[in-house]
DNA sequence: AAAACGGGGAC
DNA sequence: GTCCCAGTTTT
């Protein structure tokens, strides 16, 4: 450690013996959840990356599911990433899903399928960072490390009145010290998990309710009066505006999907066909130019052709947003029913065993019974559109 | 060091 | 609408 970091933390360590007192907290008042109910490190990891950028309210019946259909790191690494998907179906960030197989195929490959028991070891599994590892070790080993995420963060630049962007790697790194040097040796586990809980139930961004916080006589950003200036964030994010025009290919019950590349944002999930536009507006635009170059079979070019002339009827938009996206989605509803009879070489069959590897495959389109799209990985934004096309289309046949 | 990567809960 | 959540990888 570098001497100044040295001095900078003591200019912030009073006489500060508050991690007794947080893990009294912790054990009092800790939530019952489901993977506190296991000390076993794979349990531990399925929680841990899924509670990555997300809610314990949004993971509590995810993680039930997936520990149901995938009990140990054999169950998980023997299934296909589809399968896997399919359960992480509505989490978001999906890289996570296709990491935590990867990674239980390193470890299934790698030691046989025994969990690695320290955090450098478990630093090596893809998808496991410093926070994962960290959690990992010292709740399921009882391991002296750190684990700090935005919880403790959050926590400790208002304990130590922090003054710098939280996001740069400068506080990490001077959390981390901090954290070595108060983290009990004889309960990582609890004190990690303590720091977490605490910033999850009452060190909260807003309205913090320090009147039942353990930390409140130790707390800097408490005395000052006013805890929540902190953390200081300076980082901002611009919300990129993209246009995405979407084709909804329908023919005897069955519509036609899309594989997603392997790469980049909803990695290998499912679409309607379509693509991302960096314009203004749609006018002009191609909607059969789009067909053309979305669908390789040209099966269905004339019928395509014909209805496209005859009435485009655009509908749209509908808005999703991701964190660093905004979609602005149109789409088509094309029904094919009075042309020749649909091609059904490719059936829900084909999506499950079709599931990893598409390299080499030119042709990522597929026909699936509709009565199926609620069991694929479908993209939240994809149920938007299909939910109200399929509302709209209903609407209009009733009224009429 | 900064950008990419989702979706939902809370307000 | 806004903010932010038990982060990791890639550039």
């Amino acid at each position: 450690m570098k001497p100044q970091m040295k001095n900078e933390i003591d200019t912030h360590i009073r006489f500060n013996n508050w991690a007794p007192s947080l893990v009294g907290w912790y054990r009092r008042v800790k939530r019952d959840l489901p993977w506190r109910r296991s000390k076993c490190a794979y349990a531990i990891w399925v929680s841990e990356v899924m509670l990555q950028q997300t809610q314990v309210i949004t993971v509590i019946p995810y993680y039930q599911r997936f520990m149901e259909r995938f009990p140990d790191v054999f169950a998980l690494a023997g299934a296909s990433e589809e399968e896997v998907q399919e359960l992480w179906r509505g989490l978001g960030y999906y890289s996570r899903a296709r990491r935590l197989w990867e990674g239980a195929r390193y470890v299934v490959r790698t030691t046989g399928g025994r969990m690695p028991e320290d955090f450098a070891s478990l630093l090596m599994i893809p998808g496991v960072g410093e926070y994962t590892a960290g959690a990992i070790a010292s709740i399921a080993y009882g391991e002296c490390v750190p684990a700090i995420d935005g919880n403790v963060k959050r926590v400790l630049s208002r304990l130590l009145r922090w003054e710098e962007d939280v996001d740069k790697a400068k506080s990490y790194r001077f959390f981390l010290e901090y954290i070595k040097i108060v983290l009990p040796a004889d309960c990582p586990g609890d004190f990690n998990q303590g720091l977490m809980e605490l910033g999850a139930t009452v060190c909260t961004p807003k309205n913090p309710k320090c009147e039942l916080c353990p930390l409140q006589v130790d707390c800097q950003g408490y005395s000052l009066g006013n805890p929540t200036v902190y953390p200081v964030k300076k980082s901002r994010e611009k919300v990129k505006e993209v246009l995405r025009p979407t084709l909804i290919l329908v023919c005897e019950g069955r519509v036609l999907l899309k594989k997603r590349p392997s790469e980049g944002l909803l990695a290998n999930l499912w679409e309607f066909p379509g693509e991302e536009l960096i314009l203004d507006s749609l006018a002009d635009y191609s909607w059969y130019d789009l067909y053309k170059t979305q669908v390789i079979d040209r099966s269905y070019d004339e019928i395509v052709e014909e209805l496209l002339q005859a009435k485009t009827n655009v509908q749209g938009p509908l808005v999703h947003t991701f964190s660093h996206r905004r979609w602005q989605m149109y789409w088509v509803v094309l029904n094919l029913d009075a042309g020749q009879s649909l091609d059904v070489h490719n059936s829900e069959q084909t999506i499950r065993e079709s599931s990893s590897d598409y390299l080499g495959s030119e042709d990522r389109t597929c026909w699936l019974d509709v009565s199926q799209l609620e069991r694929i990985a479908l993209p939240v934004a994809f149920q938007k559109i299909w939910s109200t096309a399929t509302g709209i289309t209903e609407s209009v046949s009733n009224s009429c």
